[in-house]
DNA sequence: CTGAAAGCGCTAACAG
DNA sequence: CTGTTAGCGCTTTCAG
C-alpha cells in the first residue's frame, strides 16, 4: 500500500492540509513544522499522487501532442523544441503518433481531452472542418505547430510556405537559370504541397517564364521521390538546369539520382532543398536549402500554449517564423556583380 | 462546467453506476437502457474524465517513456515501435527527453511514477546503482529498451553489442584485411561504447592481430567524429585498409572524410557502420552496416511491459534480438571461394 | 500559521 | 440487470 498524504500527516503530527501546503511550497507554514513534515516525507518515502492532485485541482501539468510521425527527422526536431520548453515550464507531454490519418487524429485528440491535458499542440498536414469541430469542443487551448488552419481562427506557429517556395525558386532564377524544375510535396497537402508550389509558380510568373508541367514532379517528400523525379527530368529533350525540391530528403534523392547518371552537382545541375534537417550536411555536395526553424517552431508553439494556459494576453495568435536560405555546395557560389573598387 | 457521469445519469433516468457500465462496455446492461444512456451521452456531449477514473481504478492506461533524445534517428525509431504497440494495447505514452543526464533520468522517472503511469520503458546508455535504487521503489514494472543493466535483474530488450561488434570486425577480417581500424562510441558507455569495442578486440585477437591504439578513434557517435577519425587514420604511415564505425552517422562521416581526401570507398577503403538508420541508404556508396532492429526493440519492449502490467507469465526477462549485416556498396562484394563445379 | 471538511468524477463492491 | 454507497488521494475554502 503506497503511503499517502494522510500517513505523512499522522507521522508528522499535523493535518493533511499542512502537508499539502509544504508539498506545494505554500509559504504559510512555520519553518519548524515544515521541517517536521519534510522529515516525515523523507522517512516514509512519500511520493505525491499526481492523479489525485489532478482531480482535485483540475490541472494535470500535462499537455498532449499529436504528431504525424515521431520517426520523421522534421517532426522529431519539432517535438524536441516542444519538450524542452514544456519541461522548462514543468509540463509533461503525452505524445501520440497519428500517422496522418484524420480519423486517428480526431480520436487521439479526444483521448487527450479525456485525459484532462491542460493544452494540446497539434501537428498535421491539413486542418479540416472535422478538426475544427473537435477542437471547438475542447475546453483547453490548442495550438498548431508546423501548420495553420485555413480559416485562421486557431493559434498557430509556422513559416510562410508560399514565401519560402517563392524565395527558393527566385534564388535559382537569379543565378540565370531559365529551366527550373520542382519536385513538390503532395499537392493535396495545402501548405507543404500546394503553397510551396504556388510560390514556385509565382516566381516563374514574375520573370515571365511559362510553367511547364514536365518540369514539375509530384513527390511524396521522401528520398525515393527525388530519384524518381530525376528520371523524369533527364528524359526530357530540354532538360532543366536547376531543381528545387520541397524537402531535403527529396533533394538528396535528386542529387544521388543525378550522380548515379554521371551528372555533377552543382556543375551540371544546381539543387536546392527545403527544411534543413541534419541530412543536408551529411551529403556530398552539402545541400543548399531553405532553412525552416524546426526546433523553434516547436518551442514557440509550446511557449504560446503556456500563455493561453495561464490566461496571459497574446498579441498575435498566428505567428510566422522567418525562414532563410543556407547556401552550401549543391548550388554554385554566386558571382558578385557589385564589386566596389577601393 | 463540463458534463459528468452524474449529468448523464440524470438525463437518462438511470444511476451513475449504470452509466459507468455502458461507458466501460460492461455487458450486464439491458440493450434498451444502454441505448438510453448512449443517447444521453451523445446529446450532452459527455466525455469521461480519465483522471477521475484513474484515481478510482488505480490504472491510468498511460505508460512513461524516458528517452535520451527524441531527435536522434535511432531513438525516434525505437519510440515509434513503442508507440505503435502501446496504442495497439490502448495505452498512451508520456515521453520525456533525458538528455542522457543521470540526475534528470532519475527525476523524470520519479515524476512519471507520481503521475501514476502503469509502467515505464527506460532508454539510456548506462544503468547505475542510483537508477536501480529509484527503479526498485517503483510499484510498477520497468523495462529497459536498447540497453541492459549490468546485474541482469531488470527486464530488458536489446541486441548483443559484443557479438555485433565482433561480427562487424570479423566481416572485414574475412575479406582479407589485416589493418582494420575502429571508430568507437564513448567508452564510458558500457554497451554501445565498450561492448562493441570488446567485440572488435576479440575478433582481432582471434586471428592473431595485435590491437593498435592508433587504429582506434574514440568518437561520440556523431557525423563529425567520423570525419575526425579519418584525419587520424590517414596520418599514419601504415594506414588501415578498412574501418568499422560504431554508428552509421560516424560511418557516413568516415566515407565523406575519405572522399574529401580523394579516396574511394570501397576501392581504397572499406567501411562498415552500425544501426542501419535510414541515412545508411541515403549516401553514396550506400552503407554496409550492422542492422539493429530498432523498431522491434521498442515494440518488443512495449509488448513485454504489457505482460508485466497484466501479470502474465514471462519466460525470459532479458531478451536479445538478433542483428545481422546488410551488405551494400561501402564494402566490396566478396569473391565466392567455394564454387562447386557442376 | 494550522485544521476541519467538502468535494473533484469515477469505479467497485454489495445489495437487491 | 440496476441502484447505493464508499472511497481513490489530494486541493481548497473557511474558520480559528
Amino acid at each position: 500500500m503506497p503511503v499517502t498524504i494522510y500517513d505523512v500527516a499522522r507521522e508528522a503530527g499535523v493535518s493533511m492540509a499542512t502537508v499539502s501546503r509544504v508539498v506545494n511550497g505554500n509559504p504559510n507554514v512555520k519553518p519548524s513544522t515544515r521541517k517536521k513534515v519534510l522529515g516525515a516525507i523523507e522517512q516514509l518515502g512519500y511520493r505525491p499522487n499526481a492523479v489525485a492532485r489532478g482531480l482535485a485541482s483540475k490541472r494535470t501539468t500535462t499537455i498532449g501532442v499529436v504528431i504525424p510521425d515521431i520517426a520523421s527527422p522534421f517532426f522529431a526536431e519539432l517535438a524536441r523544441g516542444i519538450d524542452d520548453i514544456a519541461s522548462m515550464y514543468k509540463y509533461n507531454i503525452i505524445l501520440c503518433d497519428s500517422d496522418e490519418r484524420i480519423e486517428r487524429e480526431l480520436h487521439l485528440t479526444n483521448t487527450l481531452l479525456e485525459k484532462q491535458v491542460d493544452g494540446i499542440i497539434f501537428m498535421g498536414r491539413e486542418i479540416t472542418e472535422n478538426h475544427m469541430q473537435v477542437f471547438t469542443t475542447a475546453s483547453v487551448p490548442i495550438v498548431l505547430a508546423g501548420t495553420k488552419d485555413p480559416t485562421g481562427q486557431l493559434p498557430s506557429v509556422d513559416i510562410s510556405h508560399y514565401e519560402a517556395g517563392y524565395d527558393a525558386t527566385r534564388f535559382l532564377l537569379e543565378r540565370g537559370h531559365k529551366r527550373v524544375a520542382m519536385v513538390t510535396g503532395p499537392l493535396v497537402d495545402p501548405l507543404w504541397g500546394m503553397r510551396r508550389f504556388e510560390g514556385y509558380k509565382k516566381a516563374l510568373d514574375e520573370v515571365g517564364i511559362m510553367l511547364k508541367d514536365s518540369y514539375v514532379y509530384n513527390g511524396d517528400t521522401h528520398y525515393e521521390s527525388g530519384i524518381a523525379a530525376v528520371e523524369q527530368f533527364l528524359s526530357l529533350v530540354d532538360q532543366p538546369t536547376a531543381i528545387f525540391a520541397a524537402s531535403d530528403e527529396m533533394a538528396v534523392g535528386v542529387i544521388h539520382g543525378l550522380q548515379d547518371r554521371g551528372l555533377r552537382v552543382p556543375e551540371d545541375m544546381e539543387v536546392i532543398g527545403f527544411d534543413n534537417i541534419r541530412l543536408a550536411e551529411m551529403v556530398r555536395p552539402r545541400l543548399t536549402t531553405v532553412v525552416q526553424p524546426m526546433y523553434d517552431i516547436g518551442a514557440v508553439a509550446m511557449r504560446l500554449l503556456t500563455k493561453y494556459m495561464n490566461n496571459e494576453k497574446v498579441d498575435h495568435h498566428i505567428v510566422l517564423l522567418p525562414h532563410r536560405i543556407e547556401e552550401r555546395q549543391s548550388t554554385r557560389a554566386e558571382v558578385d556583380h557589385n564589386d566596389d573598387i577601393e
